[in-house]
DNA sequence: GATAACAAAATTGTCGACAATGTTAGCCTT
DNA sequence: AAGGCTAACATTGTCGACAATTTTGTTATC
């Protein structure tokens, strides 16, 4: 079985350049190399990656899409400058579209991917009990069980705008505020009981797990977060 | 009071061709007269709005991260084409998506708004008793109550993804579709007692009725198209 | 020394031209 | 006549140059 994250798909050499240059972009805003808030220079990242001007502009105005970068007219794009509150309202949306995506999956996951998952979730275990794999669980892994979740839903748009486009932002904040949920064990246990839901095809459970859990992760940010 | 929708704010002169040009696609995409699945021939579209192909592009590139367009590499750029089911994979992140922020409204909601909101309810009541603005709720009124409450969610992430992102599609489908609730009366009812949550403060039963009242659309539309 | 007006530099916005890829029509072969 | 190959065409992708706007630096004045 897979191990590795699904979404690190950056491997993808679309023959334009604006769309490889676009991922390129992507993953250094959320690997912070390119640092929130900074200037997008065109001349000087159209050197960097060795293109002109014009797909970079193209590919600029997808990251503004994705609402990785804020444009204003004749000024320029800068990375997002991630805030607080905006991290708090990104988890509101994620418990709500990811609830759904429970509640879908519930229905239609079948038995050989819970059963897929639910080894996946036993690696994460002894991540943990390691101690070793702890930064991974925090950091990759835990985005991955809500990534699968969200697949298997089998609604386009669900995926489209959790995976594709919402997840960027939240890697983002985990990159650089560090944040991991600081509750490994409990988190996990969780995710168990959420796939215990949805195998006992219980859409109504499900959903209610996954938006506590959501819900229980904001908490845990915004206590963290607002002390300081 | 505005009973103008607030989102027909197309009226925006952005300084830039390709802003400006983004939104004139659109609007034709929404209305139809650019067609469903149609092709987008960049040299035509270029003469059309009498532009170069640049500011175009950028513009093709935002209308891909809107969902509105969909691309593949040096073959072109197509209106999406709408299927029964994306529709109604729509209506399930509606549900998700307004139900929170129904949620939040009731509780951030100010008085004034929800006054304001009351009176365009019923001026929506007294078009549907003239018959003669049944179209127009059916159309643009229902829209603008969903956009109201999402507004009132004080939620920015919801506010995008839902009024500047997902209503293009919804509306799309309205027209092409000439898609109305075929339920007027009962919608209205439901809006007002949407509203009487929100008023009450009652945040479990807002999110609770206006998910049940955008399960309702969805269903009514499931029944109405699948039997063709 | 601080401020305002002006000029110079840099950056963004736009355009037209060229290169690369995809499509189509005609021709040849079978 | 049908199918496949080839060449011409059209469209998309990319680039460099120019125009418009903003930013920066300088100078003169208070």
């Amino acid at each position: 079985m897979t191990i590795e994250p699904l979404y690190a798909s950056e491997s993808q050499q679309s023959s334009t350049l604006a769309d490889r240059v676009c991922h390129e972009i992507i993953t250094a805003i959320v690997k912070g190399e390119i640092p929130a808030g900074a200037k997008i220079s065109e001349p000087e990242l159209a050197k960097t990656y060795g293109i002109s001007r014009g797909p970079l502009r193209e590919a600029i105005r997808r990251l503004e899409g994705l609402r990785l970068v804020e444009r204003k007219p004749h000024i320029g794009a800068r990375v997002v400058q991630l805030s607080v509150k905006e991290l708090l309202e990104i988890y509101r949306v994620r418990e709500a579209l990811e609830g759904m995506a429970c509640r879908l999956a519930a229905t239609v996951m079948p038995q050989e991917e819970i059963n897929q998952l639910r080894t996946l979730l036993d690696h994460h275990q002894s991540g943990i009990e390691e101690q070793e794999g702890q930064a991974y669980f925090q950091k990759e892994g835990d985005l991955d069980f809500h990534y699968r979740i969200v697949m298997a839903s089998g609604n386009s748009k669900l995926q489209e705008l959790l995976a594709a486009d919402l997840y960027h932002l939240v890697r983002m904040y985990r990159y650089q505020f560090s944040l991991f949920s600081s509750r490994p064990t409990m988190a996990l246990r969780e995710h168990h009981q959420i796939l215990d839901a949805i195998e006992a095809r219980d859409e109504e459970l499900a959903e209610l797990l996954m938006r506590r859990h959501i819900s229980a992760s904001r908490r845990n940010i915004e206590s963290k977060l607002n002390q300081s």
